[in-house]
DNA sequence: GATGAATGAGTATTCATTCAT
DNA sequence: CATGAATGAATACTCATTCAT
């Protein structure tokens, strides 16, 4: 049973997030936010005390549905090569569930450059990311799946490669996108020494 | 001999650039580019009739800056094994100038999202490096310096690497740079084929 | 046995009291009294219907204090010679306990221009005030303190000498203002005839 | 020929003036100045960067306003007997000109409680004015018109009465007010020995 | 080529107030 | 008695833009 409070900055926090996927972050504000939602825009200031506390409240929002897919998408299967398969098509796959807009995922990403806690979270998320590809490889790696690697490195690495991919995904075309993650994938795979 | 408008246009992009640098795409605002050039407001509406084409025109100086490394930047060393590592090094060495400030880069980059046109000059920009890298590799692969590869292919791969290291870089402390910076060349050594 | 809506309702004024104080009329707001307080905007409403209301609330509470000292600073004692100079060092002594904030009353001052009702109540006291004064001087001519004077006129003219003693106090540095002070006491000697 | 500029400037202060005088400084903004000029609240910002900047301003023109009548209100007649008591009505005559809102020139005043710099300006206008009144007392003195007196501590004297009057104003009726005028002029007649 | 006056819509935030709980 | 949701108007100030000079 979720106080009404909650609901409505979760509501807030989504009509945010909707107007910068829209109009980006140089064209969103609190009026237009409200309009969204229908109600005054005094009412958005009942919840967030001032713009920036909202901006930090849309950030955790987005990393939080960002990460979901990382989380959540690694399979628990008891054959670690069948697993390792699923986790290379998870990172890499044309199939891969986008969970968040990217144009409102990197309007928040500039924040970093001006926003130390908004860089902190977004380090945050990486930092858990990278130490979940550490103990995924890690157990390819114990288990024979994948050679000896340098797992740290490796992380980086495959983070990297997912960042190039969502950044020139809008840039190319359909074939030249699928000939890309094919190409990420083998790229992995040779880096773990297969 | 250029024209005294087409130094103010410049002089106005260059604030442009440093605003937007400073305080975001949503920060930035014709008032503040004309504080900082000392000259009145309605003095860049004369040379830029609207925001947007005076946006359109920072993009133009943003992406010839960021062009500029990769055009110049490659060597023309008779000794194809030596320029092919030169040419490594300036795509993913440390010494690799950035001539554009990240955080005006990506506030740009975040435009393609609803600008066609703006969409239209990245892409344009990203062709002309494909292109480049395509030709590069060619002539490599040509002379036996690398193996037989998709240089299509490679040439995004290659991207992709570069972005991914650029996207990163301020995440990452020193040292974990370094490393990335490294193993991304390796694995471009192996995407190639050596 | 005062009851709770009683306490709440001089706690609220207690504490516009102190916002008046510190940020002048055209700063204070229902908002800020209950932050100070504690507790929430609405509740304020609740005790008093209107912010006109709860100002005309302050201006009773802040005039009820202004006077108190007038009231009961005057000596009752036998002596009318002793009691009449007691009488003069409580309106121009420079230990003259000051129960007010002059920022606050000045700024109710102010409201008496446009509220009639609040200038009544300003009336109210110095007409209050005015009657005390005419007792006590008619006391002291009875008793041959002083000498035969119009004691309406007398007493009109030793407000206006208090107030502009209050008026100036912090426009003046101490010495100043202790001559003033002295200066003022002899004004009245002279005034009262002797 | 004055600029258009300083024109404008004036015009605002006029209309702040005026605005502050039917609703006090509580009930003054930018809003209700522009709609009294015909003209958008924006202009006003042209002219006046802040708020704050304006009222600095406002201060200063009823200050002027305010100051006039002392400075050219004093008589320049040969015969100082004259003079003198044509001074003395300038300073405490029933038909002396009011040149400032009361109600405005008060809630100036409140703002001296907590901006120093509004303080100092009402601070320095009072020392003109007491440079003024001992300068003139000092002529008076030096000719026999008036007795020795401590002519600083007169002019405060003096100033302190002028105060009290101007504040009970309002608050009196016709004839009392009369009264405490004629009343304020006998004080200051001994204060000055005669 | 450049200034500065002026507009009108927009910004985030605060205001007093109402009402259901 | 007290909270917290919600409103709608107001606040100072900034915005891009136009236009006369």
């Amino acid at each position: 049973m979720e106080k009404i409070a909650d609901i409505r900055r979760r509501e807030i926090l989504e009509s945010y997030y909707q107007v910068i996927s829209k109009k980006g972050i140089e064209g969103s504000s609190i009026a237009k936010i409200a309009k969204l939602m229908g109600v005054q825009p005094s009412l958005i200031t009942h919840y967030f005390k001032t713009k920036d506390e909202m901006t930090m409240g849309l950030v955790d929002f987005i990393l939080e549905k960002y990460e979901e897919p990382y989380f959540y998408g690694i399979s628990d299967a008891a054959d670690y090569e069948k697993r390792f398969h699923l986790f290379l098509d998870g990172l890499f796959g044309l199939d891969r569930i986008r969970f968040v807009d990217a144009g409102a995922f990197y309007s928040c990403y500039c924040l970093t450059f001006r926003n130390p806690k908004i860089r902190e979270r977004f380090g945050g998320m990486y930092d858990r990311f990278r130490t979940l590809l550490i103990k995924e490889l890690t157990l390819y790696m114990n288990n024979g799946v994948i050679g000896k690697i340098d797992v740290t490195n490796t992380a980086n690495a495959i983070m990297s490669l997912m960042e190039g991919l969502a950044y020139f995904e809008r840039m190319l075309d359909a074939r030249e996108y699928r000939n890309l993650c094919r190409s990420m994938k083998e790229t992995v795979l040779r880096l773990v020494g297969r």
